[in-house]
DNA sequence: CAATAATATACGCCTAATCGAATATAGCAA
DNA sequence: TTGCTATATTCGATTAGGCGTATATTATTG
């Protein structure tokens, strides 16, 4: 179960803020997507995400090496509406350029040339 | 103008939220009302107003030696959403036993007993 | 069985935030 | 002025959280 103060300590952080604006709107995302997309160390992303995991933020799924993860789709209604005002109406200036990096990364994982 | 870091700080403290939720909930209070609906000491409650005041979370105004907080009636947009989504819709188990606290309260200012 | 790639964790260090207790300030009333 | 009430601030101690660096784990490939 999500506790209130688990939750907003997750959110004083700004890169985990970045990852969670990550994970909103772009859906679900493996940690080197998310160590390109966000430009910082992977050991760092690793530890944050491990944070919002524990917290009960994350849903994790495994592909081979890869690990993917997604907002917890049963998030409660209150946590998501909270996310979802972050990501979107928020004035951050990470989000454009995080998702510009994310664009710009090339191999990244499920999107092969076709 | 308020910083997304600051506040998300702010909310990142239980006493805070309390705060901000009653004031949310209740419209203006002065300190000692405050002080009494959580059961909290003054200056620690006094602590926390002061950093939500200089969060930019707070308008104050002054009537006597009373002091009394309001929500910043200037709040952007989102920052009243994820405020408004905290204390309405958030399973909190102070905001009940705190409202309780205050409706309690004998001597509260501007509520002559008519 | 290596060797490599993706991800996770452990260790020390350092900064920042919180607390209780004590004290300071400001307004009002006599 | 003195005293009283409401509120604010300071102080020192403790604790929690973040960081970088190094290392461990897990899965794949040859």
């Amino acid at each position: 179960m999500l506790e209130i103060q688990k939750f907003f300590d997750a959110l004083s952080d700004a890169t985990r803020r970045r990852l969670l604006s990550m994970l909103l709107i772009q859906g679900e995302l493996c940690v080197c997507e998310l160590t390109a997309a966000l430009d910082i160390s992977q050991p760092k992303i690793s530890r944050h995400l491990a944070v919002l995991r524990e917290t009960g933020l994350l849903a994790v799924r495994r592909e081979g090496t890869w690990i993917f993860y997604r907002l917890d789709p049963q998030l409660p209604l209150w946590a998501y509406r909270i996310l979802e005002t972050l990501a979107r109406d928020t004035p951050d200036a990470f989000g454009d350029a995080d998702r510009k990096r994310l664009a710009g990364m090339v191999d990244r994982p499920g999107h092969c040339c076709a």
